[in-house]
DNA sequence: TTGAAAGCGCTAACAA
DNA sequence: TTGTTAGCGCTTTCAA
């Protein structure tokens, strides 16, 4: 059995209340007991039981991250900046993978109640958080990073995607009004309907017409771009630039013009949401958004932590993270 | 505060005894008992709370995973494979990033023990693992993920890197001996040490000399495969063939050569570790060796846990998993 | 087949 | 400034 306080009193020959002191650093402590106290904890190897001490306080400085995907570059930077936060106050980090299942997310969710953990960050996979009640029934603060759902309200960190995607339309146009298709994600996704309005917006401004035909909907996964921009290749007339809204997509856009044998030269001028690596070097893409990933998790720990030790419990708070817009030379 | 078992027992009129054997699903309880007990379960919303039975069982049901990089899509895939074994028997995964730190992986170690972790999954970002000492020590059954330390023996799971490699490099070979370079990873990790071995392997086998201007030594991440490849493509002989032993040092060397307008006739021909998206594509790459990368993790958490539920105490195991060769037509 | 009760390791009144 | 003590919610012996 580990070494306890009960063994650590003994030693240092003191009550257990005061080791529990010393350990959590209370003020009020002769600072001889303190040191000897110390000592005991040197001398037996002593780690605290954070089960126990959470069985006590009811905290257990433990958050989960429900992410639709593990194996996401997007999302794990997202987690890599909450970990990077909450790893600094001593919190851990409980992962789940949900699979883009809303059953999966609720099963999740559940655990993470049995887990005790003092909050939740969600990236959610669809429109709908209803099922998320039960960590807020069971007061346990969450908040929604990436995408919002729209039936729950919680705090939460996005991007500004629709001015983002606005941005970026709005340079294409600007260099050539002619027929610019969009290839984007669900509906079902606040993120990806944002990026569409963007798109919307900047035609709008500009006096042209949206086109159904220039205008597909994907899943925001490889296969998904590959397939969408073969559609557009495969018109009478393919569009001359194309938008595209996120970094998997466009992955799968560029596969199909290298694959297809489409040089940069003779293939329509690409934008795109997500900043993806090589995406310059390949000479396609024109232009990019690129989000600070990282800061959507650290705001997202933040902005939960807040609810945690402080107590705070003012009206839903939503962060909205500006873009930023990459222009490349080449093109 | 939370339904107890308490609230439940007293609802049902049985004791709290009673409650938690239902829970627990064990045996020799009449019918009529359990369902009562159920019933009161669901009208009342009770839900366990496993910290109080963490504390009374010193079971946790959750696994520490350290790993180098949280963000990086091959421990990811890895951290997937593992997710999905533990969380179908409702275990879950506490994340630690290290950012190669080993004061951070000792850090990490000790936060993991005092939250009573069942098991870690380490991967290593060196040779070193003496520190791990303190997991072990505190009885916590530990399990090596693609990696191998020197000064520590656990259960591991890594990939026969020489035979991928050896095969990868012979099949280079027997299209053309002239000039084979290679780009490997720091010999402080033992899968980079193990690849290396398997280059010389095939040039030794093959009666080839290895050339030191030929071999260079990089830290598995993009830049480094970037300056790298310049630094071969810089040499009055340029190499024919180069074999690069990661993804993402492939990812910078291809971004290099593309940077520098090379195009995949007038570039050497590459055969890589990983089998990277995108890269059979692009038409510079002829072969690679891919690695059951879910798998490492999903076998990874087996070995775990047949330590801590069938308390397996025999010697330590390393299982090695095949490599798949996978040759690109075009070149 | 069930219940009473001890206790896992810690914290936090309250008392001294 | 320190100690005593009552639990936190659960499991598990032991007894009935």
């Amino acid at each position: 059995m580990a070494v306890t306080i009960k063994n650590v009193a003994e030693l240092a020959g003191v009550s257990t209340a005061t080791v529990s002191r010393v350990i959590n650093n209370e003020p009020g402590i002769k600072q001889l007991t303190r040191d000897k106290v110390l000592e005991a904890i040197t001398k037996s190897g002593y780690r605290v039981n954070t089960i126990a001490r959470s069985l006590k306080t009811s905290r257990s400085k433990t958050i989960g991250l429900i992410t639709p995907e593990i194996a996401n570059d997007f999302f794990m930077n997202i987690a890599r900046g909450a970990e990077e936060f909450l790893g600094r106050l001593d919190y851990s980090l409980i992962i789940c993978n949900t699979n883009e299942s809303i059953e999966e997310e609720t099963h999740r969710a559940e655990l993470l109640i049995e887990k005790s953990v003092d909050g939740v960050i969600i990236i959610p996979s669809t429109n709908s958080g209803s099922h998320f009640k039960i960590l807020t029934d069971a007061g346990i603060p969450v908040v929604f990073a990436d995408r919002l759902t729209e039936d729950f309200e919680a705090d939460a960190v996005v991007v500004d995607n629709q001015n983002g995607v606005y941005m970026a339309v709005s340079y294409l146009i600007a260099r050539d009004k002619n027929k610019i298709a969009f290839i984007g994600g669900s509906p079902k996704l606040s993120n990806a309907r944002e990026r569409f309005e963007g798109y919307k917006q900047a035609l709008k401004e500009y006096g042209l017409v949206i086109e159904d035909q220039l205008v597909l909907i994907g899943n925001f996964h490889v296969d998904s771009g590959f397939k969408l921009m073969k559609q557009l290749m495969e018109l009478k007339i393919p569009p001359d630039q194309v938008f595209i809204a996120n970094n998997f997509m466009h992955m799968g856009a560029i596969k199909y013009l290298i694959a297809g044998g489409y040089k940069p030269d003779n293939s329509p001028r690409i934008g795109s949401f997500d900043d993806l690596e090589l995406s310059f070097i390949l000479g396609y893409a024109s232009v990019t958004v690129a989000q600070p990933v990282n800061e959507i998790g650290t705001q997202a720990a933040e902005l939960l932590l807040q609810r945690i030790e402080k107590n705070r419990d003012e009206a839903f708070q939503v962060i909205r993270l500006q873009t930023d817009l990459k222009i490349f030379r080449m093109r």
